[in-house]
DNA sequence: CAAATATGCAACCATATGGTTGCATATTTG
DNA sequence: CAAATATGCAACCATATGGTTGCATATTTG
């Protein structure tokens, strides 16, 4: 995952709103585009909008069946976006060592 | 960390010029907000908007030493927001688990 | 101390974003 | 098949965002 994939991928996380959808869908059954717009405080359509922004980063996919579409969320997004934090971290601390290195000499 | 907070940390995150500075951050020397303007394609005056969104983010911190300003990362808010990813994974992977249980029996 | 350097602040601007309303359409269901 | 349900599409709007330019100020340096 470079830059710009994971750029796009926290830019759709970033928002309250949308990671509220993500983590509905983390733990609750299969829901459709209906059930899982209620109880987010705006219109159907607006939070089509939001759950397309997730579609569009790979965060959950949709699957139409009959005049429903179901949500169902794809874990592999988060485990890059997971794995390219850790990256960072990672780089992070080489650099504490080296530096704790330099001044113990 | 609460949804509001993960949602600010990875709106923070979510764009390629803020990301690029994170980056650098990660395994570079300590840097000016001058030095870390440079090569971003944008003006310093654009540039140090970007780097205040991070320390809003407190996924940096400013340091002034005379007429300049270091720039410093928080590895915090970085695990922070992998460990708010971790769990979402974990969320999901129980669920999976149910799931495999329910039609197993 | 004058010049160079590093930064801050404010006004401005085009575009993106997050939402709305209104209406059309496809599929189920009694 | 008529009514109910789930969704799609488009136009619209206020505000946020990502950038710019211009100028002021504080600190170093020769």
């Amino acid at each position: 995952m470079n830059q710009t994939a994971a750029a796009q991928l926290f830019k759709a996380l970033g928002d309250p709103l949308r990671l509220q959808i993500v983590q509905r869908l983390s733990h609750g059954a299969a829901l459709c585009l209906g059930e899982l717009s209620k109880d987010l405080g705006i219109s159907r359509q607006g939070a089509r909008k939001q759950i397309q922004a997730l579609v569009s980063a790979n965060i959950v996919q949709l699957h139409p069946a009959g005049r429903e579409v179901k949500v169902q969320l794809d874990a592999t997004a988060l485990a890059q976006g997971r794995a390219f934090i850790a990256r960072l971290e990672a780089q992070w601390d080489q650099r504490l060592q080296a530096l704790k290195q330099f001044t113990e000499q």
